[in-house]
DNA sequence: TCAATAGTTTGGTTAGGATCGAACTATGAA
DNA sequence: TTCATAGTTCGATCCTAACCAAACTATTGA
């Protein structure tokens, strides 16, 4: 009864279509404004700001006063894991009926899950890695082999410091648009950073999209080949 | 906008009281026929009905019909996961204010979650598995080393006949209230069933309780120590 | 100090959906 | 066949919560 209660009291937050498009918003890692997150839900912000209230009342966002802007963000990787496994439970529930357009398509190839890379580009990434040994994978649980620490490093990115957080190095996370996993964790984060940082890759204002320079995604495809 | 809709859809379904009684009932892993439901959500015969209609027509559970009873069950292992991981949000939201109860103390120690071991012995039973070296333990990501697989034969699971299902054979699984890991995936299971099995433990009816028997919890405590 | 922008609060309207009783269908038992 | 039990469908009621407009507060800039 007590478990029910509380399951029923985090999903209703998460279960009204303008607050799901916010926090669907939010998945692109971003912190977003009450009026940014009012327009991506399509509502008045008098009715944004409610929405808000009761997303940071209930746990499930963080906000940080800026002169006299708010900006809203998840409140942590637990909410962000959350949302990805409801979308995945929404994912199997048959294939889409309506053809995906040019948006979901760009979504499909390359996107930001949280803090990640996801999508396409995240998976083949996720596979090579694995095809490599950099990382042994068993289903869902993943662990950075020896091989790949060199190449993790060479790549620039801190291990050390990784090791000293909370955080898992890697996970598994479930791609919703491709049904395959792709590389979560800090290293997984580290890794977008650094391709981001290397301009391989461009975020799209406003939108979980990520867009590949062309030689970037050369350079890419070479990393992968290894 | 479209992400937001698909989330906002599963998770109202998830967001009524009543129906989320009857999925954290489910959680115990046995199917329910619609009266022991309505039941469970303290709704009568009419409204669970309409609960239960929505839930599978929405692809969270799963009905078979047998005589006069329908049987309903979670659709499947990544309906239970999301679930766990929607308690996991809700047991970051600041420790109880109520003192648990008997029977909250009861799940606490042991209880179903799905389909293997969770709780206090739950999580004690993967500590052990990592101390002895019987699964390597990398935060969320579990892998298991030569030496848990000699364990694990000889304990009297069949690893070959898992490895050929899509399963992963470990995984990780938050414990809302211990906040800490157990095991789960297909060998979290079958050493549920062996536990069972062997009358170590025994399954509280219509409940996700379990009771260990006084020589059970003897046998369980020297298989900890290894 | 005044104007402009960001956000919250208040009050009133509306719609969706949860609920139940009563009538109906289906399966099993006598 | 007839009765009992399990479950669904229908109709009506009721209540919550989402919504917006207008008024209000707070911060920045001039």
């Amino acid at each position: 009864m007590k478990a029910g209660t509380d399951l029923a009291q985090i999903a209703s937050l998460v279960g009204d279509p303008a607050r799901a498009n916010m926090l669907a918003a939010l998945m692109g890692g971003t912190a977003l404004t009450a009026s940014e997150l009012a327009l991506e839900a399509g509502v008045t912000l008098p009715t944004a700001s409610a929405h808000l209230s009761k997303l940071t009342e209930g746990g499930l966002l963080r906000v940080t006063r800026q002169g006299r802007h708010r900006y809203y963000a998840l409140a942590g990787h637990h909410v962000a894991g959350m949302l990805e496994s409801i979308m995945g439970v929404a994912a199997t529930l048959g294939p889409r009926k309506v053809l995906p357009g040019p948006r979901d398509n760009a979504m499909r190839q390359a996107r930001v899950c949280y803090d990640h890379l996801a999508g396409e580009a995240g998976v083949a990434m996720f596979d090579a890695f694995g095809g490599h040994g950099f990382l042994k994978v068993d289903d869902e649980a993943v662990t950075l082999a020896a091989k790949g620490e060199r190449f993790f490093e060479d790549f620039g990115l801190d291990l050390t410091a990784m090791r000293s957080k909370r955080r898992p190095l890697c996970r598994a996370c479930l791609d919703w648009s491709v049904r395959r996993s792709h590389l979560a964790g800090s290293i997984g984060a580290a890794m977008l950073d650094r391709i981001v940082e290397m301009k391989w890759i461009r975020r799209e204002k406003d939108s979980r999209i990520l867009r590949f320079s062309p030689t970037g995604r050369q350079s890419f495809e070479r990393m992968l080949r290894g």
